[in-house]
Formats: structure tokens, sequence, C-alpha cells
DNA sequence: CAAGAGATCATCT
DNA sequence: GATGATCTCTTGA
């Protein structure tokens, strides 16, 4: 568990501000890192405003050896900043129209990342709006190209350092949601490793990409 | 409601 | 030259 959760102030404290997460947040192990961070909230700075979000679903992918993985492929441009240190954003464009918002865990030279697949908008919500061109809430950001869009997410973060100021993730001091784990979406190229249980949801969330 | 196609481009072969 | 960690719209029952 993270270190910060221990000195948390009452609930009603912590109604407009948390504690920023620290890298040793990052350098766990990848599934461990994908468990945790439901229930955490994504936040994203922006000139015209900020946007925050709670996270239900989440993807692993924990290595070189994970053939889902785009880090399978090897050290390439695109996979760099995988094998760098933990607490970085990794966001790559993909089928010409969406980008993909990932977190890079573990330690340097191990090449893995946590992949945002849904949150639950908190924040901002009137620019999601603006931005996704959809009304209904559960739209807005349930699935990893709609919430890129929609808290403006794109590969210009690529590299960002979630320990700054413009892109990082919050513990708000609520108790850890019941999770439920399930294969990854879109991966049935990956041979044994697309029928890993990767893939962890909030149970009872209704801002999840699919059930 | 389920299934299928199309959109569109960075990346790697 | 092919393909992909997606989304939306259209079709048809």
């Amino acid at each position: 568990m993270i270190r910060a959760s221990r000195h948390i102030a009452p609930a009603k404290e912590f109604s407009t501000v948390g504690i920023k997460l620290s890298r040793s947040f990052y350098e766990q192990s990848t599934v461990d890192v994908a468990k945790q961070l439901l229930g955490k909230y994504l936040v994203r700075q922006h000139p015209k405003g900020a946007t925050v979000g709670r996270i239900v679903e989440t993807e692993a992918y924990v290595g070189p050896q994970d053939l889902a993985c785009h880090a399978s492929k090897g050290r390439t441009a695109r996979t760099e900043i995988m094998f760098g240190p933990a607490g970085h954003a990794y966001v790559y464009f993909i089928y010409g129209f969406y980008n993909m918002l990932n977190l890079v865990t573990e330690r340097k030279n191990h090449p893995a990342a946590v992949l945002i697949r849904a949150v639950e908008p908190v924040a901002g919500i009137d620019l999601m709006r603006a931005r996704r061109q959809v009304d209904k809430l559960r739209d807005l950001a349930s699935g990893p190209g709609k919430l890129c869009r929609a808290f403006a997410i794109d590969r210009s973060l690529n590299g960002a350092d979630l320990c700054a100021d413009v892109l990082y993730l919050e513990e708000r001091g609520e108790l850890p949601p019941k999770i439920r784990a399930t294969p990854r979406i879109g991966v049935d190229y990956a041979g044994k490793w697309k029928d890993k249980r990767y893939r962890f949801l909030v149970r009872d969330s209704d801002f999840v990409s699919k059930t």
C-alpha cells in the first residue's frame, strides 16, 4: 500500500484535495499497481481547467514476456518510455483515431505499464462533454480512447512525469473498492497471454467500458 | 440489441 | 504494406 495513506485526514477534509501518489507507488509489481489504482483519482491540469475522474477499470501489461505488451516486440522508439523509470506516462496513438493512456511501472529496464481503461467523471464535466460531444455521464470516459479525449490526453504527454503537476494521480482516502478480474480486451493475438486475468474493474461501477 | 464495417495513421516488416 | 491495448454508426431481426 501507499505510504501516504497512513497520513490521511478525516474524509470530509478531502472533498477538494487529495494526496498525490509518489513514485514508489508505481515501482510496485504491475498487477498490484493495476489493482490499487481502482478508486484512485486521475487529475489532468489544463489551461481550460482541470478534469478529474475516479478510476474504475485498468489493465496490466507486465513485461517483455507478455505477448500482449508492446514491449514484447522489443525496445523501439515507441516503447522506449516503458524501459525507463516508473511513474511516467506512456501515451500512444492507435487505429488512426485514439490515444491510450498508460502508467509506467516497476524498475528501470523492466518494460511494463498499466492501461487506464475507464474513469467515473468527478470534476471538469462540462469540459469533458464539450470535448466528447456526448451528454450522458456514463459515456464520457467509459473506455480508454474516450477518456483520453475527455481529458485532452495525447502524445504530447508521452513521457510526462506523474509526480509533476500536469498529469497525476491522487489518493482521496476512500476504502479500496471490491474488485473483479477478467481477461484483457482486444488482445486475442497474444497466445496463452490473452487469457490471463489482467483486467481489473470496480465491482458495481456503472462507468466501466463493458461487462 | 447484436454484429459488422469504416474511419485513418503511426509503427514496424 | 499490414495492422492495431477503439469507437461509432448502420443494419437487420
